[in-house]
DNA sequence: ATCGAAGGATTATGGTCATAATCCATACAA
DNA sequence: TTGTATGGATTATGACCATAATCCTTCGAT
């Protein structure tokens, strides 16, 4: 195994498990044993914990959306990501899923730095939405591709965050029919 | 000071700090200490750590989104709460603002009891977004409010996890435009 | 066959944490 | 005045962490 080849294993183990049970939870013997490897050698591959955090959400952040028929737009496609995003197996897999709904405590309260790296692959996200999106103007397909953003993603972090079995799929359910408004209420 | 005003003490001082840090870097320590307390006293008040995250958190999900004008309903009520929740101010005070949205990354994980605990406060929420609503059915003004409430709460997180202030007001203004579909497209 | 680099393993280090056992000072009861 | 309960302070305890220094083993180059 040559030394890109083990990095990249670290990425996506912590990666995983990073999303699974968050920064703090997540150690560097943990990572390291996982990939079956032993404590000492980290440090050969990464600066720190922060650096092989950034490396692994920013590999992680570039979800696959683009991917999806072209000819796909507006409320069409937003119903297909969103029959997509808003799934229970979504929801129950956590470590393999959506690292912003995963991670949105520790990116909320990460440093400057680390947000500014994280927010381009926020962009790029935001980007490939608003192409979808029907509205006149550039700006207001970004408004609407950041409202329809924000909808799976708290749908998918409520829908988490319940115990109750049943009331999770109603929220599930509830929120795939998220729409943007289309009429523009504001200035 | 008597012990529950003590207890108190420490449940509004941990609110605060959970809030700002999340659970796993809010320590029994610093709690105490910010109470101007020290360690040893923390066990006759509470059986745990996460016995205090629940009193902290269980006190900071009561929202008081009920005390507004009981005449509002629908997309106006909406419009004043989003205009309410969406701001440069609570996003930037997490400690005093919303608990979801703060803690979401420690709700999402945290264990069955404490989760069906947090739920409770989850519902009050729904159950007031809900009595504003104006479908028809119970079910229907139940989705609009999961709806809407997961649009709230994805635009702040994301407003949060930005670096770049233009774009965080970029995704304030957006989401504040968030409306439930009117026309229910699901079964 | 020998050498040297380097990836990875062992083992330290200094710190912090949650929790607990024990101690002290105050305050109220007898 | 003496005794006792208790809220809070001191001090242990045992575990674990991020990071680092050092060691070993393999492998390609000579």
């Amino acid at each position: 195994m040559t030394k890109e080849e083990t990095r990249q294993k670290i990425i996506g183990v912590a990666s995983r498990m990073f999303r699974e049970r968050g920064e703090r939870a997540t150690t560097v013997p943990d990572v390291m044993q996982a990939c079956g490897l032993t404590v000492g050698g980290f440090y050969k591959h990464f600066e720190s914990k922060d650096d092989l955090f950034r490396a692994a959400v920013g590999d992680a952040l570039r979800t696959r959306f683009g991917r999806l028929d072209p000819g796909l737009r507006g409320e069409a496609w937003r119903r297909v990501v969103a029959d997509l995003y808003l799934t229970e197996l979504h929801r129950d897999n956590p470590g393999g899923g959506c690292a912003f709904a995963a991670l949105c405590g520790d990116l909320q309260r990460a440093g400057e730095d680390s947000r500014r790296w994280f927010q381009a692959g926020l962009e790029e996200v935001v980007g490939i939405f608003a192409g979808r999106m029907e509205g006149e103007t550039e700006a207001q397909r970004r408004a609407q591709a950041w409202q329809f953003f924000a909808g799976l993603l708290g749908g998918l972090i409520l829908s988490r965050s319940v115990a109750d079995a049943e009331a999770s799929v109603e929220i599930l359910e509830a929120c795939r029919a998220i729409d943007p408004s289309s009429a523009d209420e504001q200035g």
